[in-house]
DNA sequence: CAACAGGATGTTAACGTAAACATCTGTGGG
DNA sequence: CCCACAGATGTTTACGTTAACATCCTGTTG
């Protein structure tokens, strides 16, 4: 019997496939075995400088790559992280997703990208299912806002991990100290001598926005403030102008805080256009540091996250559970935020 | 000779893989062939309902989720495009692999991202081997700035598209009409009567730079205006802050095209500073159209580019090659871009 | 009633790779 | 001088899947 070829030219025709040349072809050309090729390929066994050497050339005529499904078939990791965003171009979800690709770099692993319409346990669900469908070893999800631990269906036997500290003891979480963040904010506004302050709040169904919230109405009420009706934004600047348009009709407002620093941006062009002085009668803060908070006029005092850690920490957590085979349901990372003073807040007018 | 057993229990130790069970633990389990499992599982072959009912009943109990490198093994196609994009928390860059990621889902397809210490030639071919031999289908480049089509060494074989003009005739491209929104943002500012435009440009080594401050010269010189030498910023707010405290200094400055948002935010901050009104002393436009060009202040007069059309465009050109098995080396689509007017424009001061 | 059509299902083989094991080569010590 | 040993290389096999082909069954029709 005929030993089958294994030569480029007798691939099935009707396969899309991009049929490179295999180890075979290769080991064919260098005069060697398929297996020496694969040690090469893969750098790792003892094979002579001279058989490399051929090897190498052989690889290099041939235009050689190494298929990476037949290597993940075989050795069962893919070296990707799947992961999941919302909205992906928003600061966050973009900065986020920046830091998390890095930190993959870092150990080594590609990450696969889906974003989903909403972040509704449906939509997650969905999307992890299909992404576990492609190649990964695990999965990241960023922000699944809407989506609650007892409706997300997540495949079983795929690490993941959540930016969301809601789903703590259902999945290993990460996230940045929002209450602290928050807390922040309205100390520094009291402490500038404000009676009290405002708040121009995220969703109602983000997670991140009713700990924001929270911790303006617990750091008020710490205070033994005055806790006044919240306003109720979504994230736009085009909200935080509407709201701004009533704020700047109330003389009773002299400080707000924000819970990001586009509705913080919409507020000071309201503010701006009826008149009122940023700080001088109104001061503000942000949340989030975007790049152009330094630019805004004026400069926008904002509470900073280190996107760049919560990257490391995501990554780190879900490669661990990679390597070891282990759930780490439990651990929840909480990266430190900073508050970052400019020119947009000051005193109280006399 | 003893059948070899396909048990999930019989896994080799070392492999950190994930074992879940396989289209043959699922046929045993619904009393059928791995074959009919695998027709249920891609959903196209004629199988009866009852035993389809079985078989995915099976798949429940089990936990069944398909190997998708066995299955891209066998069928050649990953499902999976590759992008390789730069600072990819920038405006420009996150909105395009949000549109890439959004316009390959529709097709789906999901993308696998990397993202590149500098936007060199050596970085992005490292970059592109490093992603063929994850798995992937084609490969989207994004803004390959300082790579030159002579040096920038790609895998064989692979289908890719680049979303940089300059590689036209190399590999097909898809790019905004730079400029045409470059010259829009010239005529807009002579016809309010400004006897000339400044221009804040983007760093020298960027191909969308160039293309901006280009159009700019010829539009000024096409007009028979004198053309102001030239604001070499970096992109950056802080590059655009420094150089517009100098424009501030220079009461000839009536008008000044910055070649995106951000140094115009920054160029206006320093104008402000200055004490020198926007759009009452000078006047400025942007190119973009961030987010918050909006709300800026004054709202900012720009250039918007259509980035869910480049994604699509991208998208489109990159699954032709894949599917149809070419390459389409000298296509070019170019996408139009649209002329934003608002506040921080105005005629000249008498 | 027999042959047949056509759908449902099973069997075989191959995709390209890497682990495990087998074999070969040269070197040094007893 | 021979054998043990180690490093280099080859051979075999299995990873989980799907295409191709083979087979079986049911109902229909001449």
């Amino acid at each position: 019997m005929v030993k089958p070829m294994t030569d480029t030219g007798r691939r099935r025709a009707g396969l899309r496939t991009r049929p490179g040349p295999s180890l075979a072809d290769v080991a064919a050309r260098a005069g060697v075995s398929a297996q020496t090729v694969s040690r090469v390929s893969m750098g790792t066994a003892n094979v002579r400088a001279e058989t490399r050497a051929r090897v190498l050339a052989a690889m290099d005529e041939l235009g050689y790559a190494p298929n990476s499904a037949a290597r993940a078939l075989r050795s069962g990791s893919y070296g990707t992280i799947g992961m999941i965003a919302h909205r992906l171009s928003r600061t966050g979800e973009s900065r986020t997703v920046e830091a998390v690709v890095e930190a993959a770099r870092a150990e080594g692993f590609t990450v696969t990208l889906v974003d989903v319409e909403s972040p509704s346990s449906d939509d997650v669900s969905a999307a992890a299912t299909r992404l576990s469908h492609q190649a990964i070893d695990g999965l990241v999800i960023i922000r699944a806002e809407t989506a609650t631990p007892a409706t997300l269906v997540l495949p079983p036997r795929l690490p993941v991990v959540v930016s969301d500290s809601r789903f703590v003891g259902h999945h290993p979480a990460v996230g940045a100290d929002q209450t602290a963040g928050g807390r922040a904010a309205v100390e520094h506004l009291l402490g500038l001598g404000h009676r009290t302050v405002h708040h121009l709040a995220g969703p109602e169904d983000s997670t991140p926005a009713q700990v924001r919230a929270e911790a303006w109405r617990d750091a008020l009420e710490a205070a033994g403030r005055p806790v006044p009706d919240l306003l109720r934004g979504d994230w736009t600047a085009d909200s935080g102008y509407a709201l701004g348009r009533e704020v700047a009709r109330d003389p009773d407002v002299t400080a707000v805080f924000c819970a990001n620093d586009e509705m913080a941006a919409g507020l000071m062009r309201a503010l701006h256009e009826a008149g009122r002085d940023v700080p001088g009668d109104v001061s503000v803060v942000g949340f989030d540091d975007i790049v152009l908070a330094a630019h805004l006029w004026p400069p926008l005092t904002t509470v900073s996250q280190d996107f760049a850690e919560i990257g490391r920490a995501l990554v780190d957590l879900l490669l661990r559970q990679v390597r070891e085979g282990t759930s780490l349901a439990d651990v929840h990372t909480l990266v430190p935020v900073r508050l970052v003073v400019r020119a947009s807040t000051a005193p109280p007018a006399a």
